[in-house]
DNA sequence: GATTGTCTTATTGTCCGACAATCTGTAACC
DNA sequence: GGTTACAGATTGTCGGACAATAAGACAATC
């Protein structure tokens, strides 16, 4: 027996529960600066800012904590994990290695769908770009890499990406926004874009990948630069 | 004023808290196949066998849940979660190209006493498996790849592959036990290692990443291969 | 005056009990 | 047979309680 054609709404359903909202309020206020590496967190403290029992936020500090976010110090509590500019330019070539391979399978297996998506995000990235509208261009090219890795066929991929950029972006804010930003790195960036886009669409994986991880390893280079440059302003400057 | 050489010693210090005994244990009967896919964990079941409170078991559950050892349904509680062929393969693909980016930085970076250790592990797994002792040629095998990962210089890397190996270990262990298991496969993965051993002492890095790359790849293709010969039987086999 | 020992306080670590919300299976009902 | 209603099991969340520990302040000692 089959309904005349079921509505099919995608109804979250199963109501989230409350401590979800507790882990992601928590977690944006790290990754936004609310929070400042190196502060403590004291469970009072966010109980009652966030109007929530110690149960709830002790569970999503648990979470905050396999996810690196946060170091927890018996006895003492968690604390905004700081990174070191070691740390971090580990953490890119992590991304930048999953990135490609993320790249990879998308040449090797995206379908049509996905691939007229990836094609619009890169034409509104490029046009935005050519227009002189950097914030476009930033939001066409964020999601052309979102398609990549949502479409690599990954399950794991999205999942795993998200926890390092949650990790990174506080310092990925830095590299945009720094004064002596490179001049030349946005166009570098949309060439890097450009060259992945093109191997993608000649289905030529391993050229995919090759693109995808460069293009990432030059934007940590220039980010590291910039570190370099500000060793210890960093978090005076969040 | 400067202090004359302080000795610096490292004490462990902070006693471990109660909770990681018990996420430890979970995490263990989980792996060893104690607790099975799809089994449904109950949070009085926990209770009763660890004798620990309610919140202890909770807050291990959420650290389990963010690792991906576990699925928690809303008001019905976590099951041990399930892998498809298709996430199996997902994460052997990642853990290869991670494994990959770890042999190349421990070509790049490595100090002598990390190619000693690495030396030492080779010759004892090539000596072993020429021996015919399995079990001391698996060992020294496993002792390879572990001092890659921790000698890499990579801060986040032992701590990524650590979560994704916990995840994959029960169809590992079917991919060692299996009885059609390839007969050249042994000799394979040692050969895989002597090639990696080799890029590794001529510092050779892309050879190194490429070489751990393929052989991690060979090793996953090998389980894909037992897995779709026995579909259904997997659980059961556990 | 500097080092040592002690006390106080803030905070985490752990436990317990309670109750509402929700899911599941089942029995009663039409 | 299918629907409905109910009961039981389990999670979701709360609050309070108390021990254990770490850090800072303070006093005592040489």
């Amino acid at each position: 027996m089959t309904l005349p054609a079921a509505p099919r709404l995608e109804i979250a359903k199963h109501a989230a529960p409350l401590r979800q909202q507790v882990e992601h309020a928590i977690r944006e206020a790290i990754i936004n600066g609310q929070f400042r590496p190196g502060q403590r967190l004291t469970e009072r403290e966010l109980t009652l800012s966030l109007g929530v029992s110690r149960t709830l936020v002790r569970e999503a500090l648990r979470q905050l904590e396999s996810e690196g976010l946060i170091t927890v110090i018996p006895n003492r509590g968690p604390i905004v994990r700081e990174l070191s500019t070691e740390e971090i330019e580990d953490l890119y070539a992590i991304r930048a290695v999953l990135e490609g391979l993320a790249a990879r399978s998308f040449a090797e297996k995206a379908d049509d769908d996905n691939l007229r998506l990836l094609d619009q995000a890169a034409t509104d990235a490029i046009q935005a770009y050519e227009a002189g509208d950097a914030v476009q261009a930033l939001e066409g090219k964020n999601r052309f890499y979102d398609i990549l890795v949502r479409g690599s066929s990954s399950p794991a991929m999205p999942a795993i990406l998200a926890t390092l950029q949650s990790r990174i972006r506080q310092w990925r804010a830095i590299g945009m926004t720094h004064p002596q930003r490179s001049s030349t790195r946005p166009q570098e960036a949309i060439d890097g874009l450009k060259t992945i886009w093109s191997a993608i669409r000649n289905r030529d994986a391993a050229a995919a990948e090759a693109a995808t991880r460069d293009e990432a390893r030059r934007g940590a280079a220039e980010l590291m630069r910039l570190l370099a440059q500000t060793p210890e302003k960093i978090s005076a400057q969040l």
